[in-house]
DNA sequence: CAACCTATATATAAGAG
DNA sequence: TCTCTTATATATAGGTT
């Protein structure tokens, strides 16, 4: 995507395809990351690379992976509820409800467990965490941080607006 | 990443951020599977939305996600492994080889699968395939491509050789 | 290797229909 | 809401250090 378009397919060389590797992961998770932030949604990536790296790259957090997926298994069953054409929209409404109160669970869960890690680690003996949790952590505090820039823009418009 | 720059947080707007998210996560899949194609690893997307897509967004298939996510848990005992200092080296060895068999095996078997799948479905009822079968469908059929245009290339060239 | 450097290729935010 | 357009922001291929 730069200097020459390359040629979708196998890189053959094998230092030019680790380092496309190396930087298209990296914006691969990037672009992961941002989606989850603008649109409020989970994600998770997965890489296998037995030639690159020595273990599978996993974005934010092999928890989180690992939780995704556990709830991927139940997916068969609202499926065939979805399928079902009996009442459709009436059973639907209350799918989209259900979903709505487990989302937000889930969203509290994940808070709560980064939380715990948040605090069983700052001022700890240092680097006891691992990198997923590295990324998870960094996932939460860029959103503590806007929750307290965007509360501050409110704190400063209403100021100006009074002083108006 | 356009027009403006669009600040790293929450968008409120709902259409905004509907629109956002489905030019973002055809994005990111292309992303993935360009990674997927020029370095020749496996990897996954999942991403849950219940305020924007029904079903969850899951890349290439159900299928390979579940095998993904299944050989991870297998991971700890790996880990476990590459932690052991005894012999290090030796071992690191040995594994990079198992895990080399292992991929080739993967690879072997998701093309077995995707054949099959190809089989069963092309020419028959039309569409009782579901949208990660495509997903991936579409993938071996790129894979299948590249590997024509190499051999028409390498036959191109040699003609070309033997004119001279 | 890894980190940095730019010319280009891509992705995408807004706006229009 | 969806698609198309287009100005800009990003990603990144191929080099360099």
């Amino acid at each position: 995507m730069a200097r020459t378009r390359v040629k979708l397919s196998y890189i053959t060389n094998d230092a030019t395809r680790k380092a496309t590797y190396k930087k298209r992961k990296k914006g691969l998770v990037k672009k992961a990351s941002e989606l989850s932030t603008l649109c409020d949604v989970e994600a998770c990536v997965v890489i296998y690379s037995s030639a690159c790296d020595s273990q599978p790259e996993v974005w934010p957090s092999t928890v989180t992976a690992h939780r995704m997926l556990s709830n991927f298994k139940e997916m068969p069953a609202i499926e065939q509820r979805n399928r079902t054409v009996t009442q459709e929209s009436l059973v639907r409404k209350r799918i989209a409800k259900v979903e709505e109160q487990l989302k937000r669970l889930r969203e509290k869960n994940r808070r709560k467990e980064l939380t715990q890690v948040m605090y069983q680690n700052i001022g700890g003996n240092g680097n006891t965490m691992k990198k997923e949790d590295l990324n998870d952590l960094s996932w939460l505090i860029d959103q503590n941080l806007n929750a307290i820039d965007n509360r501050l823009h409110m704190r400063i418009e209403s100021f100006v607006l009074q002083e108006k």
